[in-house]
DNA sequence: ACCGCGTTTCGTCAATCGACGTAACCAGAC
DNA sequence: GTCTGGTTACGTCGATTGACGAAACGCGGT
């Protein structure tokens, strides 16, 4: 989450005309002051200033990542009041966790990751390139059609994992009904997988994974995709 | 909608351990080649292998964003297959257009731009940071609670233009049954503004605003906002 | 073998960055 | 007036980038 939008941040500021204001805008927005944000840089104050002033035309991405990650930490230090701001859509209920993959996960490596076992499917040889974890009975009372539109983020080419499914028919049918499809459907800790919710995965050709793994250790065991390791 | 992409793509680049394998990872994402690319470029081809194989490890954001942006030009020659898919999130079906400031915008000028007049309220000293225009009617028929997160994308303190709205009721009802609450409503061509609606918003503190002035011309005079110009 | 396509490596050099410290400016409080 | 906090401007210099072109490499097809 917090990384989607160290994205959007960073991204703005490289894609800018004037990259040295739209720093400054950003740091005015996280309320930091010059010399508070230098020495969480480790730098002196009169490099932030050189730069947002615009005597740097074009920044290395080095000092971006650096001044934008600095922002960030900060923020995070007093409760993140702007980044929480800032990923409203982030915060739809039903969604547990959610993200992106810096380079492509091989659908095998996924699946080991989490301690899943294929539903009677054979993995295709294709990558993931981020997932998303929904808690199954939130999602089912409240969302509609465009909601999972959410679910997929910045790519349908995601592992979709529901969390406390017990038969798993309903996720099913209603990623069947959905004009877009996830890459991979996983459940986690079905009680006994719903033999109708494997005919519907086959049908809709997206492999179908169970695991018994807890989330929050699915996640721990994700971070190393996240951070490009493997 | 496409900026957003092109921000993705560029804060993911800028914010890597590794911007070169970031480079080639989104190159090889579009199938573009190298030799393509630097020519959409206007750089030599090998400038471009130099920058993907790690040689420059702290590349110029003027850099990236050329590289971004040609990337993403040659796309859209191809008409956009590659953006489509990463962006299925900005297809929700009520969204006509949505899109963030890269600078805050006064409200004033912003109502200025859009030809609107305020419904008995008074414009605070705020700014805006982008903009949504929905579908009303798609949008009542179709969302859900968690869909509202959808419309505000990256911040709240934006304005949500409605279309086709006669007398605007059901927008106000739906805001402000919502968690979360946008910084100016404004109602595009209405017949009659509910006095309900005016009175709601008054409630929620939220500026309402009519304007006369169709999609298209509503649009293109906020384009110039988008630019950082005003 | 040759050819074409795609990519990599490397030497080179002018331009710019990254970082420092110093000095100056501005505004508000006392 | 002084002090504090926040910011800007600028000289300086070593390090790195940005860009070029030449040479080389790898692979598949003929």
């Amino acid at each position: 989450m917090t990384s989607d939008f160290a994205e959007k941040v960073a991204g703005e500021i490289t894609l800018s005309r004037d990259p040295g204001s739209t720093m400054r805008k950003w740091r005015d927005e996280f309320g930091a002051s010059q010399h508070a944000l230098a020495e969480s840089m480790g730098v002196s104050h009169s490099v932030v200033s050189d730069y947002e002033s615009g005597r740097r035309r074009s920044p290395g991405v080095a000092f971006v990542k650096n001044y934008v990650t600095s922002l960030i930490r900060m923020d995070e230090e007093n409760g993140s009041p702007v980044a929480s701001r800032y990923a409203p859509a982030a915060r739809a209920e039903c969604i547990i966790a959610m993200e992106e993959f810096p380079a492509d996960v091989p659908m095998a490596d996924f699946v080991a990751a989490i301690g899943g076992e294929c539903c009677d499917c054979v993995l295709p040889d294709k990558a993931l390139k981020g997932y998303t974890i929904v808690d199954s009975l939130k999602a089912i009372m409240t969302l509609g059609s465009n909601d999972y539109l959410c679910l997929y983020g910045w790519s349908t080419e995601r592992a979709l994992i529901f969390t406390d499914v017990h038969y798993g028919r309903s996720p099913m049918v209603a990623i069947r009904a959905h004009p877009l499809s996830p890459a991979m459907v996983v459940y986690q800790k079905p009680d006994n997988v719903d033999p109708l919710a494997i005919k519907l995965s086959k049908l809709e050709g997206i492999p179908l994974v169970s695991t018994m793994m807890g989330v929050p250790e699915i996640i721990e065991n994700l971070k190393r995709f996240e951070e490009g390791i493997w």
